[in-house]
DNA sequence: CACCTAAGTTAGGTCAGGCTAATATTTATC
DNA sequence: GATAAATATTAGCCTGACCTAACTTAGGTG
């Protein structure tokens, strides 16, 4: 079908397509650790394989195809991490290390296994939608908890994945998919806040609360 | 570590050296599916690199170190099999494929995992030992069922696993590991055995019966 | 509006792993 | 023991995916 770097790069695009407007040459490169003469030669590459519209100078877009592969592969993705965290017992920050090797040769009947033993799951462990076999994927409406005003009851949607680190600290405070969440105070001048969830309180970075979304909910 | 090509190399190197008691160049290539030009390059890397011994025009030998990676594989390779086959229910004539993949990508992490999820298991689906974590495999003692006298109780040890169709054959016919057969007639010239195996007879061609092992038993 | 800087691309090179065609070596045969 | 056949290696080339260095374009600023 194609390459690990080729599902990389599409996966990349992808990714960066949901979280930014356009994507750019050195976006790219920053986030798959190469640089950008890399990604320039790649996606002359993808484009002439139509799974990716570009012009010298300009953002890229993904095709129709270019999105469905891009999809497939974060399918598997997900799939494996929640396999992984349910049924072998990782903690939430291993999951996606390893689920970034096997997503590119797991086939589709170990995928389909896979997806039926979970019992046909929507959401990986960090809160993101599983895409459906066809390539649909249903984004949560959802903004960074850095933005929700102060008072307004919520719940966290997701959390991103990419830093361990970071995932342990937020899964030892009980800040995963799914739980409440206030924020009580918002310093000012970019300070931290401070977030209530049960009984508890926490004091997050802004960089950190960046990196949880939430959606507000209706009553307190 | 070490390239996924390498890897298969080490795997096919070792796997001749089982079988037969000297490693071709033309051996190697039929078995990896590439033309001897390609199988001779890659001897020099791999001598160069010390995971085999090897002088031109003479067979290659796995040294130590080659032979640590081949069994790293093979462990990883038969306790996806047995996964596979248990937990999610694959056929045993499927299993190989997707272990070949898997095999070269899943952590020590991983394959810790599964073979505690399997109870630390000993042989994999078809029948094969599974080497220990520090690298032992203790084969069994074991000759084709093509060898084996007529009369003489015997079970199957293990069955060749590179060919579905004939897998999901033997299957059909209970004939898998652990099985009791006996012959009951050898044809002369070559010709086909027919095999006693519970209640069932079955008439099978000497090649079949060649990648069957079995392993005499004491008494009928 | 000219120009500087940041961002992107082209040029040219490396490495892994494959291929075909040509050559060398071993082995088998008469 | 000479020679034909089989087997292995070398030579030379290709593709994918990366790199650094050099150049080009796009935008913002004095």
């Amino acid at each position: 079908m194609s390459t690990e770097a080729t599902q990389d790069y599409l996966k990349a695009i992808y990714a960066l397509q949901e979280s930014q407007e356009t994507v750019a040459t050195s976006a790219l490169a920053a986030r798959l650790g190469v640089t950008p003469p890399s990604v320039s030669a790649m996606l002359k590459k993808l484009a002439r394989r139509k799974l990716v519209r570009h012009t010298p100078y300009q953002p890229v877009r993904l095709t129709k195809a270019g999105a469905r592969i891009a999809l497939e592969v974060i399918r598997h993705h997900r799939i494996l991490e929640l396999y992984l965290a349910e049924v072998l017992g990782y903690r939430w920050d291993q999951v996606h290390a390893e689920a970034d090797r096997l997503e590119h040769v797991i086939s589709e009947e170990l995928e389909e296994r896979l997806f039926r033993a979970l019992g046909e799951p929507t959401r990986d462990p960090h809160g993101h939608p599983i895409p459906s076999r066809e390539g649909r994927l249903d984004e949560f409406a959802a903004a960074p908890l850095s933005d929700l005003p102060p008072g307004l009851p919520a719940v966290i949607v997701w959390v991103s994945d990419r830093d361990p680190a970071m995932l342990r600290y937020l899964g030892d405070r009980g800040l995963v998919p799914d739980a409440k969440v206030t924020v009580i105070a918002h310093e000012p001048f970019n300070g931290p806040l401070t977030v209530k969830s049960g009984r508890a309180a926490h004091v997050l970075g802004l960089d950190l609360a960046r990196h949880i979304q939430v959606q507000r909910t209706g009553a307190g």
